[in-house]
DNA sequence: GAGGAATAGTTTAGACTTAAAGTAATTTCC
DNA sequence: GGAAATTACTTTAAGTCTAAACTATTCCTC
């Protein structure tokens, strides 16, 4: 390569790469937003029109699921990434529901624990089924390398959000 | 590699890939939303704390950003993927707040148009530069060969799922 | 050109969500 | 052991969001 050539392209580069200027981040954030909707769109619908049931409601459910002696409202608040009022409304309206129920816990009075009922764990177990079909059908045209690689990266830029907003 | 080995590794794959077992997409969609939910909430929070507008407005904002003619509800909505109730609500508060202006339009008299006021154009130029910066931030630890191949992956994903909801 | 279908937007009822303030119980620390 | 801080959760006010029903207008078709 010329020195004038390479000169040219640095130009260039310095262009594309102006200080400030981040298309290529903001670009990969649009389409992640956009994928992501679209794709919490088509469960909505799917949840409520075949089981009447909301996405919050199965995400609770799905939480309360993995832990057969139920947990907290504030683990699951941290879990489920929501804030603590949110969960009050929802475990409020799943207790009606008679999906789950809420104890006292044992030795802090503050504090009570959610789990599911039989009718919630039968009610769960028939809607994972077939959610965890629905999801395999969006992502159908994914080969299993393109699986493996898009869920590393995406552990990539997790960890990235992570160290960028919780200060070390 | 012997016979028996050979068997034996059949079993396995089977059994990981068993019918109906789609453990390694869940996971990528749990991951996907994850990383989705982190991001959102700390751009909500600092939208908030920095400029007190939530992300629905500046989102709104920024579409209207890119057509300085302006656009009817009907556009917005689609391309914010949100329903047309949703945007008659927002564009609301925004006038409300004079950040964008809605005019009927001059053929159609069922549509109107909204387009960003002088202050809502400067309102946002100060609000995309931060936010640019926050994104750029938050995605620091990637190369440029990961966010390449993220955004070429999310495009794939995405079109997969358009493919799988859209009937052809 | 009139009737019916389609389109653009609004309204409504209800669920979800948050931040902030409030209550009650527990822990900490002197 | 008691005041102060923290923790667990609830309540409140306001915004966001949806589906469904509704109004007004335009398009289509005969």
């Amino acid at each position: 390569m010329h020195l004038e050539q390479a000169a040219a392209f640095d130009a260039e580069t310095k262009i594309a790469e102006a200080p400030g200027d981040h298309k290529a981040e903001l670009r990969l954030w649009l389409r992640l937003l956009a994928t992501n909707t679209l794709i919490e769109a088509e469960i909505r619908r799917r949840l409520r029109e075949r089981f009447e049931v909301t996405l919050p409601r199965f995400d609770l459910m799905a939480q309360l699921e993995r832990k057969p002696h139920g947990m907290t409202l504030g683990e699951l608040s941290q879990r489920m990434m929501v804030t603590n009022g949110n969960v009050t409304g929802l475990v409020d309206r799943l207790v009606a529901e008679e999906a789950i129920v809420r104890k006292q816990h044992k030795s802090d009075r503050r504090s009570h624990i959610v789990s599911l009922t039989e009718k919630g764990r039968r009610q769960f177990a028939r809607m994972a089924k077939e959610h965890e079909d629905w999801i395999a059908a969006m992502l159908g045209d994914l080969s299993q390398n393109d699986l493996a690689a898009l869920t590393r990266l995406l552990g990539k830029l997790k960890a990235s959000v992570r160290s960028a907003t919780s200060p070390a």
